[in-house]
DNA sequence: TTGGAGTTGTAACTAATGTTACATCAGTTC
DNA sequence: GAACTGATGTAACATTAGTTACAACTCCAA
């Protein structure tokens, strides 16, 4: 697809312009429709993805097949994870899904190196992204160990709705379950206590915060 | 403390000579006994911390005092979330704890960057110890989400032992439920449970892993 | 308009983990 | 050796989350 039709703006300020015209030659873009699999477990990686638009939902899931919603990542980021990937030739460890439809640039691996040594606001953006993605990381890890599932879920409703244009989402109680590595009975149940709490409005495929 | 002390090859091997040569004149040498709290959440962090030998603990803490054991860091790396808190100028989010005697390497923060453009080596280094620490943390997320908590603690009883000389560890109940995130009344009923099964040999004060 | 397929509500039950309370035991100190 | 401290064993109970089962409701398509 031709770079015409990508729009740079959202990476522009990140990097000194020799770069930004490296990354305008070389980039391939790429658009990819919401829902849509990017990349999955064990899958080899020859680029780094640069989001333009959009944000990609990263997700764990274990041998018997339960998922785990790690984080997102959005636009003027890439994803750490990929970057290992990169670097160590290894497999992906996670599946990336669009969570919107996303715009985005493909570096080739080889350039990763090279920037590095060219360029100091590439150091600054890898490493500001490892930063974000290790924090990503650590909040989830907290969730895990100190929320119960009813805070979870209400951090889940609440990032969510960051995300959308109103307080309503649409979305079934299966998916959260599935996001949070539980059970679509047990969510019901938080969300209809939560509903009597006043705290949401639920109905058929919506959920809106109400807070 | 001088440098002649120091014994540098858990990390010569690591990095190119020149490389190897700097570190060795602007590394300051320091030994930290077992047991010592090297850095805490919420301190500043203004050298890179290169381990000769030993291993340090990382704890992750919440508001309420609640901690949770992150991973393990040993010889020849360096801890990716103090990395983080070097670049960003930010403060420590996790709390390192000396698991043995510890040996290590200070690097000022400053050269990071320069060593950075001039040092492949230190480039693989950096890139290596991110690696590294975003999957341990996913290891410790894949725990939390997708095990019992009987097999979480028979995966640190394994790990633990893996740094023992033998296959006995001096620990009590307590401070595994304190590195779990569990109570002590759990963990010995849990480990009495693993001692009818032949697993584990109680004493006071040890735990012998037998199979 | 009828019959799925997918979504939600709810009850009853189970499993896992945490809490409280107390007894005992080993080692240390006075 | 009496008193104290920390470590462990155990029972009874509470809470949180997961499971099974089933009814009811919505929407879409044959």
């Amino acid at each position: 697809m031709s770079n015409q039709t990508a729009d740079f703006t959202a990476i522009k300020h990140l990097f000194e312009s020799d770069l930004f015209n490296e990354i305008r030659q070389v980039g391939i873009h790429k658009k990819v429709p919401k829902g849509e699999l990017m990349i999955d477990i064990g899958e080899s990686i020859k680029h780094i993805p640069l989001i333009l638009d959009g944000a990609i939902k990263i997700v764990r899931e274990d041998d018997s097949g339960d998922e785990l919603l790690l984080y997102f990542v959005s636009f003027g980021n890439t994803c750490a994870m990929t970057l290992n990937c990169c670097l160590e030739q290894s497999k992906s460890e996670i599946r990336a899904i669009c969570e919107s439809d996303v715009s985005l640039l493909l570096i080739p691996v080889e350039l990763m190196d090279i920037w590095l040594t060219k360029y100091k606001t590439w150091r600054t953006f890898i490493f500001t992204n490892f930063h974000n993605r290790l924090n990503e990381m650590l909040k989830a890890i907290d969730a895990l160990t100190f929320l119960k599932l009813e805070d979870r879920l209400r951090n889940y409703l609440e990032e969510k709705v960051k995300r959308s244009e109103d307080n309503s989402l649409r979305i079934t109680h299966l998916e959260i379950a599935t996001d949070l590595n539980s059970s679509r009975v047990v969510i019901s149940r938080l969300l209809k206590q939560m509903e009597n709490e006043g705290m949401v409005k639920l109905g058929r495929n919506t959920i809106s915060l109400l807070k």
